[in-house]
DNA sequence: GACGCCATGGTGACAAAGTCACTGAAGCGT
DNA sequence: ACGCTTCAGTGACTTTGTCACCATGGCGTC
């Protein structure tokens, strides 16, 4: 990860993260630090699980690929979130139903095993951190079913534009985009074309430039 | 609760529930029993969250009543299984974002807040088995994602058919299959007319036949 | 530069699903 | 018997999803 402040050790950069996870205390040595680069397969579905890890800068996809290579993106973990599935498979000793894909350079903490479950049973703060986890993903996982069934497709995509926008772009390509919001790479295509047409949006090749954020967020918000 | 045996005392049935929840040493004065009639709301999205329930007898139906009156039936808490979202709701000092509903007469052990977190910090049983309840939550959250992007409502409504058949027939309205495979209930009137004119089920008010569970079984594994 | 190759995106045609507006039928209470 | 409510069936139409195919842009190699 990187130093805000040059004169920082890493010691300091990892002090708050920690202390987040009420792992203040902790012995360095009982803890790694990984780093990953954009498009390493962190776990994949059907392997055993070796540990808890953190996401502290980056970003981590968590996917399945469907019978028919359909594949679903569940969520995104970011910067200060850990990865419930990796704690369901530590606890019930499971193997990972989902594969894990770094979106892009990827720093993670990342907490063994057998570290993990002591932690679990002893440390307060460890434990309310996991279960706050665990407690925001199952909301999120239901707020997505429920987009899923109640909106369509042009209104997601409207809302994930936003949310996956920086500084003015959204760098993905269709197919990706299509994957995010559980529709077809052609529904994209079309939508985003109905979008260029009224002037809110411009593209180019894997980028997307928003025009006009603000009428995103009406579509995002009305439904069409 | 009902005891199987006559000659059970109410505590003597209690006792296995207890122990798979690693509650058998828990003064009995700290939980609650409760006994819930058909249709009663355990908890509605926005109420703050009381204690910990897990279901013994019956079923509470787990959904959210959407901005267009489009409700969604996210799971169903079973015999022996914990909630979730009261988990996360305690931890977290959060609302409801959710209803639970009994779907028959239900009873549930109830664990007041204070207990709950007691135990939690306490008791390595009941952190896993609270744990479990957790993972295995947002693995059918997941699988349910997945199902709506990647399959048809057919295939939905007859994996649906099979799992909620008791006795060689469903008894539900054609809106509540919808509401719990996300569709429209036209679309289920529709997919169930084919399916009696193949001649896989028939048709009463509020009742559904199944004649052909094999043939179901190979439309919900196939899809079509 | 010429040539392919592959990833990306555009499009038309068709099937399936979702929506809307009605109709009809079954149950239930008065 | 009557009216009310819930439940189910249907036609017309729009939107999505799927399939097949083409166009373009980047990026190699020769």
């Amino acid at each position: 990860m990187e130093c805000k402040k040059p004169t920082e050790t890493m010691d300091d950069c990892m002090r708050e993260p920690l202390r987040r996870l009420g792992l203040q205390d902790l012995p360095q040595a009982r803890a790694l630090i990984i780093r990953i680069l954009k498009g390493t397969v962190l776990f994949r579905a059907g392997d055993a699980c070796r540990g808890y890890p953190v996401v502290l800068t980056g970003e981590v996809r968590v996917c399945r690929i469907g019978p028919f290579g359909h594949d679903v993106v569940f969520y995104r973990v970011r910067e200060g979130e850990g990865c419930a599935v990796s704690a369901g498979c530590l606890m019930e000793e499971q193997r990972y139903p989902v594969f894990g894909v770094a979106e892009r350079e990827t720093t993670a903490l990342f907490l063994p095993a057998s570290v993990f479950r002591e932690q679990l049973d002893t440390n307060v703060a460890f434990r309310a951190y996991v279960f706050g986890q665990y407690a925001m993903r199952v909301g999120m996982l239901m707020t997505q079913i429920d987009s899923l069934i109640s909106e369509g497709p042009s209104t997601r995509l409207a809302r994930h534009l936003l949310a996956r926008m920086q500084g003015g772009t959204v760098t993905m390509t269709h197919a990706e985009l299509a994957a995010d919001i559980g529709t077809a790479r052609e529904v994209v295509s079309r939508h985003l074309g109905t979008l260029v047409r009224a002037g809110w949006i411009r593209q180019r090749r894997q980028v997307i430039d928003i025009i006009d954020a603000g009428a995103l967020q009406a579509l995002a918000h009305t439904g069409q």
